[in-house]
DNA sequence: CAGACCCATTGACGAACGTCAATGGATTCG
DNA sequence: CGAATCCATTGACGTTCGTCAATGGGTCTG
């Protein structure tokens, strides 16, 4: 069953602009949480490092996924930009994890995501 | 302070391919919810039927954005093809609302947005 | 130093995206 | 019927995206 729909009732010429609460800055930035999250390769990226208990070496990345190296790190990159990721380098290898301050409303996002 | 960070010893030569624990299918499907919304107009429609009682008017968000109608028909068909989102006509209006079946996964990621 | 390894950046290309103008269908009102 | 309202679709245009090949810098080993 489906519940109950109640559609409301209408003039002509005359509309009902729905109140948006949220500050158009933080729709913006939320938003770009979630292009940042879009995209296959990003998204299991983002959830490896969430429920890695290590910082991850880009070099696992690259050999998981059916992607070129600079594509991968292409990638990170924009996780980076967003603010999802950081990076320790140590020699050769770049260590990635997700940022220890991220907010509370992505962090949220991130948990809801099974 | 931050968290005590610990990089693993690796190897040269040798990765360590993290184990990608969503199916494939999962992840594609979860990416195209994330897609639909990682756009500020999508963002806000999608939050503002998520609040609202009632379904909404089309022609109420045409008057909410600063965009043409079309465009505002444009984002609701995203929404409408990624499933978030379900239509009802009535005379000369269409009314959007969520999709009341909304998949658990999709209605936590939908919850977890401020 | 010379070579191997790891990684970021750049440049290029096709695909997808966000937007609008124009059009047309559907419905209601006079 | 004729005009007005609401909405979806189409076509077009510039922008952004995802990908790769090529390049270069940095670090370790022999």
């Amino acid at each position: 069953m489906d519940k109950l729909m109640v559609l409301p009732e209408r003039e002509r010429g005359v509309c009902c602009p729905p109140t948006i609460k949220a500050r158009p800055e933080k729709i913006e930035q939320t938003s770009e949480i979630l292009k940042a999250l879009a995209d296959p390769t990003r998204l299991q990226i983002a959830l490896a490092l969430r429920d890695a208990k290590e910082p991850v070496c880009i070099c696992d990345f690259t050999a998981t996924f059916d992607l070129s190296q600079p594509t991968v790190s292409h990638h990170m990159a924009k996780l980076r930009d967003a603010g999802l990721v950081e990076v320790t380098k140590r020699g050769i290898w770049s260590f990635y994890r997700l940022a220890p301050d991220l907010p509370v409303g992505t962090r949220r996002i991130l948990d809801a995501i099974a």
